[in-house]
RNA sequence: GGAGAUGUGGCCGAGCGGUCGAAGGCGGUUGACUCGAAAUCAACUGAACGAGUUUUCGUUCCUAGAGUUCAAAUCUCUACAUCUCCGCCA
């Protein structure tokens, strides 16, 4: 959520980034709506003042054993004004606070103005896409043929867009999950968490994800819960409505979760492997720090990323989202793009983000500065540190053999127990 | 799931329907004392919104929401959370 004082007063630049969002929202009436709460504010407050002083006479008055009846008849009427007004003012607050929720988080400078993914500049590749002596296969044929993954028991469990993993396909995801978590705790500084994969609607407001992008989720029948769709979630939400202390920050913190996506909107694409799930298991990264640094921080947390795919080998490069292209409460946004041999292109695997203070708006996220100034609210950074699944499908492609064996990277075979090859 | 108890500021803990943003303590900050520290003493010590913006004034917030009243931390109702007992269960 932006500051409706900010809005008002950069109408221009607000509607500048709507554009290049390419959204078409209309926040002329903010204006409007915002002239009406002050003067709401001001009527109510002055009845309130003018009823707790009559109150506190009639207390005095009482004590002195006084006759208050005349007094009483003076301020009765001002409570049904109150309550009128109150009404009025919690309708146009209301209506305020809806807007400002779907208005998406303002640009960095940095990021570039685009239409759609055709417009992320390259910002720096890693690593040579291997040459294959042989057709490189899809991982999907790969995987059925080594009895790794089992799409069909997975439609039959479930529905489309589930799997079944078995074997060192299952033991690889694992193996994959612990090994992240121990770069990043071990090495990067962050705390391990494990959260709810459930959490409020309320929740899901402060990321963002709600109200706008419900259809996205999976919700609990009956019940205020909904299935995480990503760990950034809840773990952004870990301080919400609170003060932090500057000297406490930057927080770090990880976790591994499995998500759930509802995927509306994606129908036809991705549809065969691993690609593209209802539930799919990731790890990720989250920081919590001063506006001076989120930038700073953005870029390490970006190469923290990065450091999974290098460590495994596997060649990717660094896209800056454009305007068009980047998510609803991101001011910059850098995805990394794995490579995929059976599909020639680089492909999604992580989505590093800076939220500035958008996310700490909504959830009432603050810090105290170390001077003793006024509270600030923090910024918030969120990244893939990747995604489990498609990590996997990197690898089984990548390190694909001609006769449809696939190595382990070499860092992973610790954490197969010192398994080199699955055939 | 059933029965009972409880829910006050960063923490502990008072609070008769009236002058309570809320006693007292702990913690924290600053100052005094000290070569320094500890101890001691003193002062200060929540947030948000609105008006003015140098000092200020007003409103709201005692788990959340609704109600009674001129007035609610204090009374009523609902929800949620915690604790205890019973049941069930990984």
């Amino acid at each position: 959520m932006l500051d409706i004082k900010y809005i008002l007063s950069n109408l221009d630049e607000v509607k500048g980034f709507l554009k290049a969002r390419n959204s078409d929202l209309n926040i002329d009436v903010l204006t409007e709506l915002d002239s009406k709460r002050r003067k709401i504010i001001g009527e109510t407050e002055d009845l309130k003042a003018k009823r707790n002083e009559g109150s506190k006479r009639i207390g005095m008055a009482k004590s002195t054993g006084e006759d208050v009846n005349a007094l009483k008849e003076q301020i009765k009427d001002l409570g049904d004004e109150i309550k009128t007004l109150d009404t009025e003012l919690a309708d146009v607050e209301n209506k305020l606070h809806e807007i400002l929720m779907t208005i998406p988080n303002k640009l960095s400078p940095t990021t570039p103005i685009g239409k759609d993914e055709n417009d992320n500049p390259v910002v720096r590749t890693w690593g040579e896409p291997r040459k294959f002596s042989f057709e490189p296969k899809p991982h999907w044929d790969i995987a059925e043929a080594l009895g790794i993954m089992d799409f069909e028991r997975g439609v039959n469990l479930a529905q489309s867009r589930f799997t079944v993993l078995k074997n060192a396909g299952a033991r690889m995801e694992r193996a994959l999950v612990n090994f992240m978590l121990d770069l990043h705790t071990k090495q990067h500084g962050y705390q391990e968490i494990e959260p709810p994969f459930m959490v409020r609607s309320a929740i899901l407001e402060g990321t963002g994800q709600l109200p706008k992008f419900a259809e996205d989720l999976y919700k609990i029948n009956n019940e205020d819960l909904w299935l995480i769709p990503t760990a950034e979630v809840p773990l952004t939400n870990l301080n919400r409505e609170s003060i932090l202390e500057e000297k406490d920050l930057p927080l770090y913190y990880t976790a591994y979760t499995p998500c759930f996506r509802r995927e509306a909107g994606s129908a036809g694409r991705d549809v065969r492997g691993l690609m593209r799930q209802h539930q799919f298991d990731k790890v990720e990264m989250v920081k919590i720090c001063t506006p001076e640094t989120s930038y700073e921080e953005l870029e390490k947390l970006t190469s923290n990323a990065e450091d999974v795919l290098k460590i495994l080998e596997l060649p990717y490069h660094v896209v800056n989202l454009c305007s068009g292209d980047i998510g609803f409460g991101s001011c910059k946004t850098y995805d990394l793009e794995v490579w995929l041999p059976s599909q020639n292109k680089y492909r999604e695997i992580s989505s590093c983000s800076n939220c500035e203070d958008f996310q700490a708006r909504r959830m009432n996220l603050r810090y105290r500065p170390s001077d003793g100034g006024k509270t600030r609210f923090a910024h918030t950074l969120n990244g893939s540190g990747i995604a489990v699944g498609r990590t996997l499908i990197a690898i089984i492609e990548n390190y694909q053999n001609e006769d449809g064996s696939i190595n382990i990277p070499k860092a992973l075979i610790p954490y197969m127990d010192g398994l080199t090859c699955v055939r």
